[in-house]
DNA sequence: ATCCATATATCAAAAATAGAGATAGAAAAA
DNA sequence: TTTTTCTATCTCTATTTTTGATATATGGAT
């Protein structure tokens, strides 16, 4: 039982599909067929049933099911040891809100390439929910997300504590909808509690893509936005927006540095961690 | 990083040598040093300081080998587990000391064949120190072996009551030496504290390699014998030997099927401790 | 009914990998 | 010194894996 077999029958039971997989895994699809055929042989009984639909895993598919997935992060987590151990820094898979990756992750990333210049770092962005499934499934290592957080489940230290500010257009200062991220933002979700208990709780929301975007269309007059000052003040147009602050519990909100409870973290890692930290203490 | 790497680096580690764990892996002592290479050049460190003596482990080397201690014998488990699931047995690696072996093992083995056609069974004889050390290192599933059993690193239940008695010859009944396997068998002990308690603690003992030649030298007359009863009759020239009850706290010994606590018994394994359990209801 | 889009399976050739066996070289033991 | 006992290296062969092209099956749209 190779471990490259278990890999992508983890990858093709994910994907519920061969040729999902094959994207995954960077190969041809036939060599997708030809793992899992291996696999079967080895083991005496089909894992999948191949049909119209893609590959549905079989009821003896979910018994290798749950072995592969408790080995093969023990696996994934040996090896990142020891090649951080032999100095070989494995990618550090960052995740990020957009508007932490604008504001403050610039400097920060600076001073971490200084600190590890061999660890490759990858930065994937999106809202606070989509980080953390990101980090339940292992698909990085520690991302920057807005508090609270589960402590049974993730670590975590601080890292910045951000004043949410209400932002709307200087020349034309009237309020419109609200221009949001997607959901899953914990900036929009405070926005909303603060619209709720403000009783505007009928405010049309627009649901926009990226900051910048909506920046743009706060600036043109198309509504008002609510996001971190930091992040606004990197804004290009931000002379010509007018910035309030929000009422006390929901004008600060604090971002932390988190990752899987299970997790060890790499060389790059700590020192990411000792990075955030020490920029809390002089910001404070 | 491979698994058979893996499985190469820990045998290395093991034997402290290239050759020795040529043998072990059962291929040519080139393969050895091509797969420890591979598995340097992954990890960027060497693993073994090559030298005189052999191959010492490196500082390095010790960290994968917690490694792979720790997920090796989780891999095994579970291609054992799913194999046993899929209805191919693994193999029974058994264990038994060898008067048991003698006695009883012919008919629960041909009952376990029965009810198990398909598993390949091994037997591997020994005292029951050696068993209970073959057990923790995993070389064997289960053995039988003489109470008491750590509970704290083993399960069991009981297989067979023994009733030890002391042979002499029939024909020339003086006592001589005591005729015994090597260090580690329980009889031996159990005798030894028997003659302690006697007041014979300077009886010479004989160490010798069977249990057919050791009653083959009672019955010449060489000196005695401790050993199960149901052991004795087995012996062909048993006719000529003259059995005596050992005194009360002694004369009884059980014998347990044990196998480690973490360690998931197949089907034959389980059906192995049913035939024990039913034989021993019906001889009680 | 036919065609199309989307699946997996199959096959042959190429590439990569692992294996055996012979031998070299180094270092300890006799 | 000679012998023995290690690991390293090299070549050839066998095996395995990957690729890319193609075949086959199925559900849905026209």
């Amino acid at each position: 039982m190779d471990i490259l077999l278990l890999r992508t029958f983890l990858s093709v039971a994910e994907t519920e599909s061969f040729s999902a997989s094959a994207q995954e895994m960077h190969c041809v699809q036939s060599n997708i067929t030809s793992r899992i055929r291996r696999l079967e042989a080895h083991l005496g009984q089909p894992v999948f049933e191949r049909g119209r639909g893609g590959a549905r895993i079989t009821e003896f598919g979910q018994l290798l099911r749950q072995h592969a997935e408790d080995l093969l992060p023990r696996f994934d987590a040996a090896e990142r040891d020891l090649l951080d151990a032999a100095g070989i820094s494995a990618p550090l898979r960052l995740g990020a809100m957009e508007t932490t990756a604008a504001a403050r992750l610039p400097s920060i990333l600076k001073a971490l390439k200084q600190l590890c210049p061999t660890a490759p770092i990858s930065l994937r962005t999106g809202p606070t929910g989509e980080l953390l499934s990101l980090l339940w499934n292992r698909k990085i290592d520690t991302a920057f997300v807005a508090s609270p957080i589960d402590e049974n489940r993730f670590h975590s230290v601080p890292a910045f504590r951000e004043h949410l500010v209400l932002a709307r257009s200087a020349a034309n200062n009237q309020t419109g909808p609200l221009l949001a991220f997607r959901s899953g933002c914990s900036y929009r979700a405070t926005a909303e509690s603060w619209l709720r208990s403000d009783g505007k709780s009928d405010t049309e929301i627009i649901e926009m893509g990226t900051f910048e975007g909506i920046l743009g269309c706060v600036e043109a007059g198309m509504g008002f936005a609510i996001a971190p000052e930091s992040a606004i003040r990197t804004y290009h147009g931000v002379g010509s927006l007018n910035l309030t602050a929000l009422p006390a519990p929901y004008a600060s909100v604090e971002t932390h540095l988190t990752w899987r409870i299970d997790h060890k973290p790499s060389h790059a890692h700590q020192a990411l961690c000792h990075l955030v930290g020490e920029n809390l203490a002089e910001s404070s």
